[in-house]
DNA sequence: GATGCTGCTGCGAATATTTGCAGGAGCACC
DNA sequence: GGTGCTCCTGCAAATATTCGCAGCAGCATC
């Protein structure tokens, strides 16, 4: 799914269109740095073509369609403000997110596929869990008490 | 963790304070049905003490505070409000959230201690993995299509 | 039981996010 | 290439959540 056309196959085949304004926040959440927030991503798309404006709300709104497309993840640390990542399917991570510090720290777990499997057969949920937010507390936090 | 006192101890082992509206915040969290929303517990605790109002910001900080205590968790599903709930620390359980309809339904996973484990050891962060949204497409949802 | 330090609260304002509605634009079909 | 059905967008308003600040209230100490 690194190519624009796939999404927009994608797009089609549930029955959903694919416009301007998609295509711009699409390119905009492949050419951020990975965690942006719908402000930042809103932001990039004005600086990439400062004509065609583009509302917050469809931002908004288009993130949470790529999101139940599963080709976005967003995580809510303790900052207040959501952010977003395109979801690179070759590499499934997760994030640590610290309690204390708030900062957020990517890991891999392909352990999770078999419990995956435990939920999909225990309960005839499909889950998806290509990226949680765990909460804990980071080892930079943990250091100076014990 | 299931006494008032016990709650009034961590508080002040943390150098935290029991304050009555932390109190009355926590009888609300208790004597709610498990999954409330902020506007709800602040509702309830004014129903049951019509006298003393409570500020909405104030249950979102000590619902802030409690979680990082641990006492409570939250759960962001598609519906744009949060829920929390007492954690109910004999019985660890997951959220399966549906994509489609929105639904939560309640899972155990024993099987995350694994996972935990394997956090701890390999990044040094303390995870706390006791209430995860699963995010995913329940069965009533896939049904119909296949 | 008075005092002082500092965390907690309430309030209002600032942000973040969702939603209703009217108009515009994909896309399938002719 | 025109038509119609819907989905999508922009805007503004409604909600949800956080934050700054001044005053109040726990709690430790005397």
């Amino acid at each position: 799914m690194s190519c624009e056309a796939e999404v927009e196959r994608a797009l089609r085949a549930s029955g959903r269109r694919f416009t301007v304004q998609r295509s711009k926040i699409l390119a905009a959440l492949r050419h951020g740095d990975g965690h942006q927030t719908a402000d930042e991503i809103c932001a990039r798309v004005r600086r990439e073509d400062p004509h065609a404006g583009i509302s917050l709300s469809t931002v908004y709104r288009t993130l949470d369609t790529l999101k139940q497309m599963r080709l976005v993840s967003d995580l809510h640390t303790r900052s207040g403000t959501a952010t977003y990542e395109w979801t690179e399917q070759e590499r499934p991570h997760h994030h640590l997110v610290c309690r204390e510090c708030g900062q957020a720290v990517e890991i891999e777990l392909p352990e999770l596929a078999a419990i995956e499997d435990e939920i999909r057969t225990r309960s005839g949920f499909e889950p998806d869990i290509r990226h949680l937010g765990i909460s804990g507390v980071c080892s930079r936090c943990r250091g100076p008490e014990r």
